[in-house]
DNA sequence: TGACAAATAGGATTGAATCCTATATAGGTA
DNA sequence: TACCTATATAGGATTCAATCCTATTTGTCA
């Protein structure tokens, strides 16, 4: 990790924690530790996931509390879920814009970014039906390991 | 139901039958009368969801066959798992090029087609990578009944 | 520092989805 | 047409994700 990512993470620890002071959020060890690990890995972890490793400081940390943590960060917007056809959860606390790539076979989540995919227009069809909260360009496919397993 | 509608279903269970035999699938009343109710419904439904409708003719039917079945027209194309954020897997047989708004509060799932979106360009980067399999453009927010009730 | 609302741990529970295996059947073949 | 075999099914068991429950702990504000 290099010096510019570290400070980079503490600025977003630390509005995160702005951020959860204006939704009346306490801010407690579990909560901090789990928005760093979500921070730190590129993986979009599964609330399994961030529990285990999240373990690894907080040993005596529950499921149930990632389980709860990650939904109230996806409530107040500091992460969100990935979208997916079927599977388990998973999370992502990049905010910045950017699509998803899911591999079929391995699970893997890839990030990339195409500008014009950052605001795709919304047909007045909708508009004027529906509260849009989320607009996501999605991908899926097979990753270059899986290609040649998978037929 | 219209006489065109039920043509129209006619034409699709038969395709569907030539499409089973290209896989080697036996056609088996289970696998015929959920692939009808997929035809016939708008709702987007779960495994349960069908399970509990293709019940009424097929009272024997257990939901292991009915899971087992939509993955199965999952597989050779007959209908596909609806992209979404978390939740149980919900599944469609219309295979027009449509996209997805769906609802947050009360989880309903509403077909709208915007030509633009059907083929969106795969960036370079992302195509040399991967194996491009389904691209989606799908949005999530509040329908109008759920607007007013969940602030 | 004390009080109280919020958060947590850990076990219990729910619910989706898959696995297992004995039985049934679709569909090709003689 | 009747048989044969690979495929499919029913139904219960199992797995795993996710949530619920409640006693205890802990931030945070006054």
């Amino acid at each position: 990790m290099t010096g510019i990512q570290s400070t980079d993470i503490k600025n977003k620890l630390h509005a995160f924690c702005v951020q959860c002071k204006n939704a009346g959020l306490k801010m407690t060890p579990q909560r901090l530790a789990i928005y760093k690990y979500l921070l730190e890995t590129v993986e979009h972890p599964s609330a399994d996931t961030v529990f285990r490793n999240v373990r690894h400081t907080l040993p005596n940390i529950s499921l149930d509390t990632v389980n709860r943590t990650l939904l109230t960060l996806n409530r107040i917007g500091a992460a969100f879920v990935v979208e997916g056809t079927g599977d388990v959860k998973r999370f992502d606390a990049n905010l910045e814009d950017h699509q998803h790539f899911k591999c079929l076979n391995c699970k893997r989540i890839i990030d990339f970014h195409h500008a014009p995919f950052d605001n795709v227009e919304i047909p007045t069809c909708i508009k004027d039906q529906f509260t849009i909260l989320r607009k996501t360009v999605y991908f899926e496919g097979l990753c270059k390991d899986c290609q040649s397993i998978s037929t």
